[in-house]
DNA sequence: ATTCTTGTTGAATG
DNA sequence: GCATTCAACAAGAA
């Protein structure tokens, strides 16, 4: 379930493999991702080359030397696999071939991952009303998002109307790391709890984000290591519980996440 | 076989 | 209208 640390990862190993390389044709073996018509795809990607990736949220923008841009969206299962195979990998969707033979293949078993043709980085962002990205997002203006708010904290963290980039296991994550109940309502929160949300914004994106990067392991103090019903919290002696916040499974800790 | 999982979209609600 | 909540959708694992 790629969230930004994951799609951020994506980032790096399509920037160290599948730029500036001359695109020679595209295949379409699952059309239900599409946003746009492979037509106008083909048509918009063709000899063109991609210069630079940019990340918003749990987007991938791929930008290329002409004037539109192909933007990935990830789903729950998707990634990208770059190779000189001619046999693609199980699972792929949509095939980017390059003039040297090298291709570019994005990889989505459950195909809910999405492929859309848009005219530019910012047009996207606008047209999908993406909030700032949560690696961007500075601690006023975080204050200010929340002001007036109703509802719960996990619905805010995860509408990427207000921020971009975090998921449900990330929302979970951020609020374990603050000793702040998911359910709890933002107009109770003190200055002081939305100020520690902010810094475990950063804190857990920033860590996540490099642990991924590296291939290896989140710390033990992490809720992701730990998040199954009744297994034992890495902080207090509590266990940690699951229960529902706007329809996602929420796991949390009885013993230092008391609801608000 | 059925239930559960996910993020986004658009509809329904207040 | 607005903010907020919720169901639908897709495919696969258990």
């Amino acid at each position: 379930m790629p969230e930004l640390p994951e799609v951020s990862y994506f980032k790096k190993y399509v920037d160290s493999t599948a730029l500036h390389k001359k695109i020679a044709k595209i295949e379409f073996p699952e059309k239900k991702i599409l946003q746009d018509s492979p037509q106008a795809i083909s048509r918009a990607l063709k000899d063109a080359e991609f210069k630079s990736t940019r990340r918003i949220g749990k987007y991938l923008v791929f930008e290329t030397d002409q004037d539109k841009v192909l933007v990935f969206h990830f789903g729950m299962t998707g990634k990208f696999e770059y190779s000189h195979e001619a046999e693609p990998p199980d699972h792929s969707r949509l095939i980017i071939h390059f003039k040297d033979n090298s291709k570019l293949f994005f990889v989505c078993p459950r195909k809910f991952g999405k492929v859309y043709l848009a005219n530019g980085f910012e047009d996207f962002k606008k047209e999908h009303k993406l909030g700032t990205d949560a690696m961007d997002l500075k601690k006023k203006e975080f204050m200010e998002l929340l002001d007036g708010k109703k509802g719960s904290i996990k619905s805010a963290l995860m509408d990427q109307h207000i921020i971009a980039g975090i998921g449900n296991l990330y929302s979970d994550e951020v609020l374990f790391q603050s000793k702040i109940h998911p359910k709890s309502s933002i107009a109770k929160l003190s200055e002081e709890e939305k100020g520690e949300i902010y810094k475990n914004i950063g804190k857990v994106l920033e860590r996540v984000t490099k642990t991924r990067m590296e291939g290896s392991k989140l710390p033990d103090s992490y809720l992701t290591r730990h998040r199954e019903e009744g297994e034992d919290c890495p902080s207090c002696d509590g266990k940690i519980k699951l229960t529902k916040v706007s329809g996602r499974s929420t796991y949390y800790c009885s013993g230092c996440q008391k609801e608000k």
